[in-house]
Parts: C-alpha cells; sequence; structure tokens
RNA sequence: GCGGACGUGGUGAAAUUGGUAGACACGCCAGAUUUAGGUUCUGGUGCCGAAAGGUGUGAGAGUUCGAGUCUCUCCGUCCGCACCA
C-alpha cells in the first residue's frame, strides 16, 4: 500500500477494472429482487454543469447501496437530445443541430465516465436516434386511432419581424430576443392530447405515490385544479347565450357584470363597430402567452356595448371584454362578483361598476364594510330574494337546483388542467407522423412507413424550420387514398420524448416494437431522482404517458415512478464590479480571494488578478450571466472524482440547495487524505488477530459499538432519510473516535480493522473509488462493489449506564448518569437529590416533577 | 397575481416522534512541526460576562411542564406557472 492518496492513478486503475469487467451491465434475473434507480436524463448543452454532478452523484450513491443489499440494480443514462438550445447554436456557430448536439453528447459521457457513475451503457438512448422516436411517432399514431389526439387552434407568441413562432423564454418585456420587435399572438392549428380524461385518474392516483415528496403531491393536485361548480348561462341581448364558470353560485345574485376575454367571438363582433375595442384587442395581443405575466399585468377592460340577462333576476348587466381573462380556460368568460371576489372588487372600482354585496359573515358581531375590499369567506345570503338567510353551502345547492330546473345551468366538476399542447413550429424535434391529405384530412402514417425521419443534412439558419421549405421532405402521398399530399412539418414538444425514456431503457435493445416484457421486469422505477423544478409538468406529462401505455396494454403498472427525491440547485457566489457606463462586469469566485477578519467573518474581496477589490453580489444560483458556474472537471482534474462526489454529498441534504464552497471541497479532500492515512498506519502495523469480543476491555467495547452504531445510523440515512450529509457526518464520528485510540495490542488492531472495514464499506456508494482500493488493502480480494453491507451486530450496541438530563424549569441544571434499566422512582429520586438541583429547588415549591424514561427530568417549580 | 418551499453561530449545516440547540465540517484564534504534492498535528471557538450566570433558532403572538419543531399574523429569500429543459 502506498503512503500517500494519489486519486488519480486509483480512480483511472478501478474505472478501467469496471470497465473491463462490464461491472454495471445488468440482465433481468427472475429469481433476485431488482432496483430500478433512474436520474433524470440531462440536456446535452456542451458540458456537465455542477447540478448534473449533484443528480448523478445521489443517483449512484442509492444504486450502489442497493446493489450492495444484494438487489439486480438498473442504472442507465441517456441524452434527451431534442431542443432549442441546438438550433440557438446552430445559428451562432453556424453547425448543424445534429453535429453539435452528438458532439455533446461524446464529451458529457467522457465526463459522467470520469465521475465513476456505475451506469449500464448498453442501454444508452438519445431520443434524436430515430430508433428512438420512431416508437414515439408510432405511439401517437395509435392515440390518434383512439381518440386521444385532436387539432384545434391555439394561439402563440409571433415575432412579426423575424416571421417565426418564439417560446416563452424567447420572449423578454414583450418583444422578440433577436428582433426585438413587439410579439403578437397568433392562431395557429396545433395538436393536442387530451390529457384532461385522465385528470381524475392523475389526481386520485397520487395518494398512491406514498413516497413521493408531500410538496410535488399538492404541486400537482393544485395544477390539476379539481373544483366543483355550476356552468350556467347568460343570454346575450341581439346574440346567443354566454356559458360561464363558478365555484361559487352562491354569489350568483350579486353579479354586476361579466367579462370576456380580448379573443372571444363578442369582443370580435363589438370590435366591428368600435375602434377603441379595436385597439384594445390589439394590445392586448402583445402580452406573452404566459400565466404569470397574465397575472400581474395591470388589469383592463373595456365595455362592448351588450347587455347579458341575468339567469335568475332577468336583469341585464354590461358584458366588459377583459384582458386577463384567458380564452384557453373554459368558455372564455367569466361572471364578475366584485363583492366577494377582490380581482372583480378591484375591476369594478376602476371602471364605476356597481358592487352588490350578497354574503355576509356567519357571526353577525362586526358588520362588513365592502368599501374596503371584498368579502370572500363564506356566510349567509343577503340581498338575494327568495335565498335570503341560507349558509352559502345550502344556497350553492339551492342555486343550482334552480338554475337546472329553469334550464339555465346545472352542477360540473371542472379542471385547471388543459389539454397538452404538442406541437412546435420548430426543427430539431420528433416530426409529427401526420400526413394531411385534401381529400381525407389528417391521416396517420402506418406503422409500416415509420419512422419519419428528420433531415439531418440541412442549412439552420434561425429563419423559420427548414423542413418545411424542403419539398423533399414534406411532399408525399396520401396513404389512404393514394394522392398527392404533405406532411406535417411541425414537430413534438420535447415533453414527448422525456415522457417514457425511463421504460425504453428496460426494452432498450427491441426493434419490433415499443417496449417489451422487459418494461414490467425493470418497472416501474423504484427510485427516480432529478431537480424540484420538474416537479409538475414532467412528472405530470409522464404519469399521463404510462397510463396511456397501460391502456394500451404496454405496461401493467399505473404509476412510473416508486419513490421521488427531488433535489435542490447548486448555487455559488457572485463578485461583480461596476462599470463606467453603470453595467457591471461578473467574476468568477474562483478568481477572488477573500479577507476575514479575527472573527472569521468576511470583510474584503479581492481579485487574484489585480489585488483591487469587487463586490459580493449575493449567492445565486450558478449561471453564466453571473460567471459563477464551477467547471466540475476542473475539480475533478485537481482533487479527484471521490473529493468532488464526498463534498457534494456532505455540504447539504439533497432537498436542499447547495452552495458551492472551494474550501469546503479542500475539506472533503482532507478527509479522505486523512482516511487513508488511518488506513496505512494500521495495515503497515501487519497482519491482524482475529476480533475476540469475550476479552474486550471497555475501551475497545466503546470503539465496537461506535462502529455498530455507525452502521445503523448510516443505513438508515441513506436508505430511509436519504440524509446522505448526515451519514458521511456518522463516518467521520467513527473514524474520530479511530483516529484517538491508541492501543497496538492484537485485540485492540482487530477493533481498529473492524472500524476501518465499516468505515470504508459504508463510504463505499459515495466515493466507490478510493474505498475500492482500500478495501483490498484492508486485505480482502473480493469486489466491495458486491460485498454484502455491513451488518449491525445487536450485542455491541448495550450500554449499562445512560445519561439523564435535569432540568428546573426547562432550564438544564445538570446531569445524571443512571443504569439502563433504572426506573422512574429512582430517576426522579436521584434527580431531586442532585446537589446542583437543589440549588434552584430549595427557596421554591416543587409543582410537578417530569421523568421521561432514558431522556430527562423536568423539575416545575414556582416561588 | 396564483401554487409550493425555505429562514438556526462568522459560513455550510445537525437536532429523525414536542425533550440537552449548534453533531460533522469550513473559517478564525493560539500552540507545535517546518512542509513535496494545494502541509500535517494539538487545543479553543454561538453571543454578553472576569466569573457566577444570563441569553439565543427571521419578527411578533399563542398552545405546553417543555417549542428550532405545533398554531396564527407579519417580513424576507427561492422554485414553478403549461413553447427553457
Amino acid at each position: 500500500m502506498k503512503e500517500l492518496y494519489h486519486p488519480r492513478s486509483i480512480e483511472a486503475n478501478v474505472q478501467q477494472h469496471w470497465d473491463q469487467n462490464q461491472s454495471f451491465q445488468v440482465t433481468e434475473q427472475p429469481g433476485k429482487e431488482k432496483f430500478y434507480c433512474l436520474s433524470m436524463f440531462p440536456y446535452p448543452s456542451g458540458q456537465l454543469h455542477m447540478g448534473h454532478v449533484r443528480n448523478y452523484t445521489i443517483g449512484d450513491v442509492v444504486s450502489r447501496y442497493q446493489r450492495m443489499q444484494g438487489k439486480n440494480v438498473l442504472q442507465p443514462m441517456g441524452w434527451d437530445a431534442f431542443g432549442l438550445p441546438a438550433e440557438n447554436a446552430a445559428i451562432q456557430n453556424k453547425v448543424a443541430p445534429a453535429k453539435w448536439t452528438f458532439e455533446n453528447i461524446a464529451y458529457m459521457k467522457q465526463q459522467l465516465k470520469t465521475l465513476g457513475f456505475g451506469y449500464d451503457w448498453s442501454r444508452e438512448v438519445a431520443t434524436c436516434h430515430p430508433e428512438y422516436y420512431r416508437w414515439e411517432q408510432w405511439f401517437f399514431t395509435q392515440l390518434m386511432d383512439k381518440g386521444l389526439v385532436y387539432k384545434k387552434n391555439s394561439m402563440v407568441n409571433w415575432d412579426p419581424v423575424d416571421l417565426t413562432v418564439l417560446a416563452n423564454e424567447q420572449v423578454i418585456d414583450g418583444r422578440g430576443w433577436r428582433s426585438g420587435a413587439l410579439i403578437e399572438r397568433k392562431e395557429i392549428p396545433q395538436w393536442f392530447l387530451k390529457i384532461t380524461d385522465y385528470a381524475d385518474e392523475l389526481l386520485d392516483d397520487l395518494d398512491k405515490l406514498e413516497h413521493w415528496p408531500e410538496q410535488v403531491k399538492t404541486m400537482q393536485k393544485n395544477w390539476i385544479g379539481r373544483s366543483e361548480g355550476v356552468e350556467l348561462k347568460f343570454h346575450v341581448e341581439g346574440d346567443g347565450d354566454l356559458t360561464v364558470f363558478t365555484t361559487r353560485p352562491d354569489t350568483l345574485m350579486g353579479v354586476t357584470y361579466v367579462a370576456v376575454a380580448p379573443q372571444h367571438p363578442l369582443a370580435t363582433r363589438a370590435a366591428a363597430t368600435s375602434p377603441g375595442m379595436r385597439d384594445f384587442i390589439v394590445e392586448a395581443s402583445h402580452i406573452k402567452m404566459a400565466e404569470a405575466d397574465m397575472a400581474t399585468m395591470e388589469k383592463k377592460g373595456i365595455d362592448t356595448g351588450f347587455k347579458a340577462l341575468h339567469p335568475i333576476s332577468g336583469k341585464p348587466v354590461p358584458v366588459y371584454v377583459a384582458n386577463f381573462v384567458l380564452m384557453e380556460y373554459g368558455s372564455g368568460a367569466v361572471m364578475a362578483v366584485p363583492a366577494h371576489d377582490q380581482r372583480d372588487w378591484e375591476f369594478a372600482h376602476k371602471y364605476g361598476l356597481p358592487i352588490q354585496q350578497v354574503i355576509k359573515p356567519l357571526t353577525d358581531k362586526t358588520e362588513y364594510n365592502i368599501d374596503l375590499a371584498a368579502f370572500t369567506d363564506k356566510g349567509e345570503l343577503i340581498n338575494s330574494g327568495e335565498f335570503n338567510g341560507l349558509t352559502s353551502e345550502d344556497a350553492f345547492k339551492a342555486i343550482a337546483f334552480h338554475l337546472k330546473q329553469t334550464g339555465k345551468g346545472e352542477v360540473q366538476i371542472n379542471f385547471r388542467l388543459r389539454d397538452w399542447g404538442v406541437s412546435r413550429q420548430r426543427y430539431w424535434g420528433t416530426p409529427i407522423p401526420v400526413i394531411n391529405c385534401e381529400s381525407c384530412g389528417p391521416v396517420a402514417v402506418p406503422a409500416a412507413d415509420l419512422p419519419v425521419v428528420l433531415p439531418t443534412d440541412v442549412d439552420f439558419d434561425g429563419s423559420g424550420s427548414p423542413i418545411k421549405s424542403m419539398p423533399e421532405f414534406y411532399q408525399t402521398s396520401c396513404p389512404t387514398c393514394g394522392k398527392d399530399a404533405t406532411r406535417e412539418t411541425d414537430t413534438f414538444d420535447t415533453f414527448m420524448e422525456s415522457s417514457w425514456y425511463y421504460a425504453r431503457y428496460a426494452s432498450r435493445n427491441c426493434d419490433t416494437a415499443m417496449l417489451d416484457e422487459s418494461a414490467n421486469y425493470w418497472g416501474p422505477v423504484n427510485q427516480y431522482i432529478g431537480g424540484i423544478e420538474h416537479a409538475i409538468l414532467h412528472l405530470l406529462y409522464s404519469r399521463f404517458f404510462h397510463k396511456l401505455m397501460r391502456d394500451m396494454g404496454l405496461v401493467d403498472s399505473d404509476e412510473p415512478f416508486e419513490r421521488l427525491l427531488t433535489q435542490g440547485m447548486v448555487l455559488a457566489e457572485t463578485y461583480y464590479r461596476e462599470d463606467a457606463n453603470g453595467g457591471q462586469s461578473w467574476f468568477s469566485p474562483q478568481q477572488v480571494d477573500v479577507q476575514h477578519d479575527d472573527k472569521g467573518t468576511i470583510v474584503a474581496a479581492t481579485l487574484v488578478s489585480d489585488g483591487k477589490p469587487v463586490v459580493f453580489g449575493g449567492i445565486t444560483k450558478m449561471s453564466k450571466s453571473k460567471n459563477n458556474g464551477i467547471d466540475p472537471q476542473v475539480m475533478i482534474d485537481r482533487f479527484g472524482a471521490d473529493t468532488v462526489r464526498l463534498f457534494m454529498m456532505f455540504a447539504a441534504p439533497p432537498e436542499q440547495t447547495l452552495e458551492w464552497s472551494d474550501s469546503g471541497v479542500e475539506g472533503a479532500h482532507r478527509y479522505l487524505k486523512r482516511l487513508w492515512k488511518l488506513v496505512y498506519d494500521h495495515v503497515s502495523r501487519g497482519p491482524v488477530a482475529a476480533l475476540n469480543i469475550e476479552t474486550l476491555d471497555d475501551k475497545q467495547r466503546e470503539v465496537r459499538r461506535k462502529t455498530h452504531e455507525t452502521i445503523g445510523k448510516v443505513s438508515d440515512d441513506i436508505e430511509r432519510r436519504q440524509t446522505f450529509n448526515t451519514a458521511i457526518a456518522a463516518v467521520m464520528e467513527l473514524t474520530n473516535t479511530v483516529s484517538r485510540f491508541i492501543d497496538a495490542g492484537p485485540q485492540g488492531r482487530a477493533v481498529v480493522q473492524e472500524a476501518l472495514e465499516a468505515a470504508v464499506a459504508l463510504l463505499s456508494p459515495i466515493v466507490p473509488h478510493i474505498a475500492h482500493q482500500l478495501w483490498q488493502d484492508l486485505g480482502h480480494n473480493s469486489e466491495l462493489l458486491d460485498s454484502a453491507w455491513p451488518r449491525i451486530d445487536q450485542d455491541a450496541l448495550t450500554r449499562s449506564s445512560i445519561e439523564i438530563v435535569l432540568q428546573v424549569n426547562g432550564k438544564l441544571r445538570g446531569r445524571l448518569q443512571v443504569a439502563a434499566d433504572a426506573d422512574r422512582d429512582l430517576i426522579q429520586q436521584l434527580a431531586l437529590a442532585d446537589e446542583n438541583v437543589q440549588r434552584y429547588t430549595q427557596q421554591a415549591t416543587i409543582r410537578k416533577v417530569i421523568v421521561v424514561p432514558g431522556k430527562l427530568v423536568n423539575i416545575v417549580v414556582s416561588g
């Protein structure tokens, strides 16, 4: 064994060893318990960032731990390879999206290998390969057959200068990011998947996901947004009926106006005769298609001049066009009750519309002042004619019944969830497998003609998708009638690819079907790990796809991911200087020196290159714009993969944000050096005698107890709690105990051998390379990877005495050593007799004594 | 705006079921070694105080013998919002 720790050569050797043995290639073994551990696959952006390293280290730790539990562990990796950045890179660097993507994949794959992650690379997928997306195309055509797909007009952000559709991300302050032109909303025909058909099941099955974080389930629940209400009709004079949905029919008698979306037919009709309305609609069309923008913009409206008749009172109320009403949601119209809805209240005040209170608080003590704000709680009805005196709950039923009787409305369940629009007017994506025929309409491409291959030899200049001007791509004949026809040139939303990749890994090499039986052997995923930013969209779409695949007989489970871990972001410090023109230039934290005072408080920061001060700009997500990204490769080259992995797992629990810290990394590296030296010092003293438990002295027993307590703690931390930081801290405590333990006798060394073996094995999922080496140095020929996880010896845990904390009025006043089996009375007696306790109890009256066996005694006194 | 989280020493954090606040590290201070490999080792370190002791988990209130943990109000930070992935 070498005296010093050389991570570079160790890591290269161990990785080569795993490669040669194909240590992570797995096959189905029906008799053995399987474990499928999956980390969210990366977009191949060019290089790994710290968020990837964190995500994939967590996955690798879980995988290696489960393998040592004796399970058949699958851990695959692949590439979410379609998407916008490839198109942007193509424009900037004049390189075809396909070439750019594949080069990035090659580089990033190499990086993953140097981190020592145990992936089964024989199952690698890249979603931009026709072998992958052909099955997605096939699946879509199946959904067409089943009527789960439809085409309808829907709105996009249109750049009138670049003549292209923009993603929300590409619209900044209402303008196209390249052209700077004011964007316009534009309605175009697009394909939708009927996710709303599955709304109930997607909601109900959340309850089955015992091992998902509560917050993710709550977010999905709110996103699906099931609500019970009443759908009712307002008749518009000189026009048809206006359908609205409300969850508060009890407030119906307080309606003083109704509002429709700017894209609503009534608005269009009003615009025909009103230039003011025309201007209003044009202005509303410049707001981008993002709910956050819609919700935070100034609420504005304009009267259409139409009157709607109240469905119960028959009284006419004005119909307004309002910029915050969404055409996409419901029927594009809402009823307004200013007295009982804060947004309606503000709108009514702004436009001088009447406010009619119809609900009062149930407790009559305080009169509610409706002039100050809307009263949004439920209560008792007033000013509502025959419904006066009813509670909100009773009024709901009574009004719904009344509407039903008169044919003007009925109770309805409504969802916030909208159908999933999957068409994108972009090049770098999966071609939608549809042929448009003048006689037959849209026709699915027959299975035998799949895949519809995306041409990759193209000139891409950013002015629209090149396949839209490639007759050799889109000119074809109708599969049904044989006449000339044209292909769809839109591509799929990339969420389509990421909604089923987890299943494809299992059947990666099946070329006759989307999935085969292996998908049921490996599935569902036992542990899924990824960023919290995916809590809603990706995870909801995947759950939806899984149910679609189930209903098509492709998988036999109801949910794709049994257990979910959502990991926090990786942050770093930022430093900047003001430019002459008032802008800021940002410096990498690695080029900055930080000065502390005597207490360790940071007092100043200077740039290494010129020694002049820089300003601390806070701790934020690693990003290009703030120049605070830390390149994992640089860290791996300097300290080795094990150090980087150890730091990332130690610095914070996985669900929290993690702050990058150079000195923290150095600390992790120091620890591995200390561990190495501890094993070296032990091993270099020669062979170790067999452990003889009967002959151990007290100190030796203490070390042994620490060893076995640590095994228990680390196992629980990794498996149940998934707090890898505390697992590492526990092993550090163990190795600290060992290094303070000086006993070169045969049994002393035997106890140390046991402790070090445990420490190495317990750390091995986190730092697998150094652990592999130390395991051999400790005298094992076996493969650590497949060794059994350390087991607790219950006998080693027993204590003869325990410490009891003594409190007076909840304040710590002493400690007591008692026999582990001491009873309540004895503990109380000893506590009251304690010298320091008596100082606080002598002059006072004892009111109460609380004894918590094994923990503490609290004596409550007064006076 | 809506939905979801979070807030503890100089710093990252720990405290798992309401029971000793600050484990384990980083930084800092003091000392030793005088250094091959981004040195190593020992001790100290929440704050105030000479000590006894007091005090302390974003702010304020509440429940309890006991609150970092539970409840309410407020403040601040972060994530998502359907075409970034």
